[in-house]
DNA sequence: ATTATCTATAGATCTATAGATAATGC
DNA sequence: ATTATCTATAGATCTATAGATAATGC
């Protein structure tokens, strides 16, 4: 008890990197400041010391967490599409929401959420189209970016929701193997097979 | 006060009826039972006459939006893909998730919620799978219907993710326009131009 | 003296239950 | 007599606050 600034700073960081996980893990609601607070290795009233409201929280925590999505990809600035799809549609990926992806693992409740942490959600989702562009060597228009960030999304969302994990496991790899073909069709324009001549 | 044995069920179908409202407008935690029988013109504690726990009303009322979704294309069997798509990926759709698909509504959050809630997803999910891929004319491996299936999911959830309008637009005409593409390259395989050209 | 954190708790909410009430159906 | 629903509440939980405590920094 009685701290320096400095590991006021450290604290505030503990926090968030604890909501960060947390919301992954069991969504925007499904946990408590408490719970946070025992993971930051800090009691419950510290809490307003740092942060307004909880509310506050979660916009911090779901802006820590699409910040680490995007270290993940920025600190391996030469993946290829195909590394990133690979990993992004992996078996390991579905079933690690805690490190994994923001968008899908909170896709569906951050609509209902308030103002601040939308905003958040948005900045960042403009910022991977532009992203996924600029692998495909695209412009502007996003034509193929955003189809592609729409089948990732969707893939990895009905993959976690699928109990069965033979389905959940079809539905990864006919996704991947589905936007690779895209891929070496947009490389190859002469060449066979075409997409659409699948089944 | 005092009812026949007739109310009852009727009870219950207006209490699921308003549940499966109430999940997809404030997600699987977000009302109360009370809220619900209010809904259904009902006091609280009526409630446990009809369900042992919340979790058992969640998992009814799951299964009930997601068989509305299902009447409604059942309703039009000779719906075309392009008319499925076109009213899925609508701005309508994306605007009232009230009346709209559960999948979407409820995606990121099904998987963290109890196996009998899981287990209604899955059933139901598989059989969308196969029902795309028959409008595909298609057989057995859903090669294509997985991937378009993810897409419109995808895109939905997206165009709810972006608070910008004009970006959320933007996403639902381009996944709308690549899965159009996608059926008239498969119904013309010779025919130009071809989908991986696009930007 | 200031301030970061701690302990303790008020007030609001939510699930589930207990017991009362009034219409049904033998 | 049975039963569908109602009223009232116990017990658990959660956000936010109030006041105490102990290390920091002038």
């Amino acid at each position: 008890m009685g701290h320096s600034q400095e590991n006021k700073a450290n604290s505030r960081a503990k926090i968030v990197a604890a909501a960060a996980q947390r919301i992954r893990e069991s969504g925007l609601t499904g946990f408590s400041i408490a719970d946070v607070m025992k993971d930051a290795e800090l009691t419950h009233g510290g809490f307003y010391g740092h942060f307004e409201s909880r509310d506050e929280l979660v916009a911090a925590a779901l802006d820590q967490a699409l910040r680490e999505s995007k270290v993940v990809y920025e600190n391996n600035l030469q993946l290829s599409l195909k590394q990133i799809v690979t990993q992004y549609l992996s078996r390991a990926h579905r079933d690690e929401p805690i490190g994994g992806c923001a968008v899908v693992a909170l896709g569906s409740e951050i609509p209902r959420s308030d103002g601040e942490t939308r905003a958040v959600m948005d900045a960042h989702l403009k910022q991977y189209f532009q992203k996924i562009s600029s692998a495909l060597g695209g412009g502007d228009n996003h034509e193929l970016a955003i189809p592609i960030v729409c089948m990732m999304n969707g893939a990895l969302t009905l993959s976690r929701l699928l109990d069965d994990k033979a389905w959940s496991d079809k539905v990864l790899k006919e996704a991947r193997d589905f936007i690779l073909a895209l891929a070496a069709e947009k490389a190859n324009p002469q060449g066979k097979p075409r997409l659409a001549a699948r089944n």
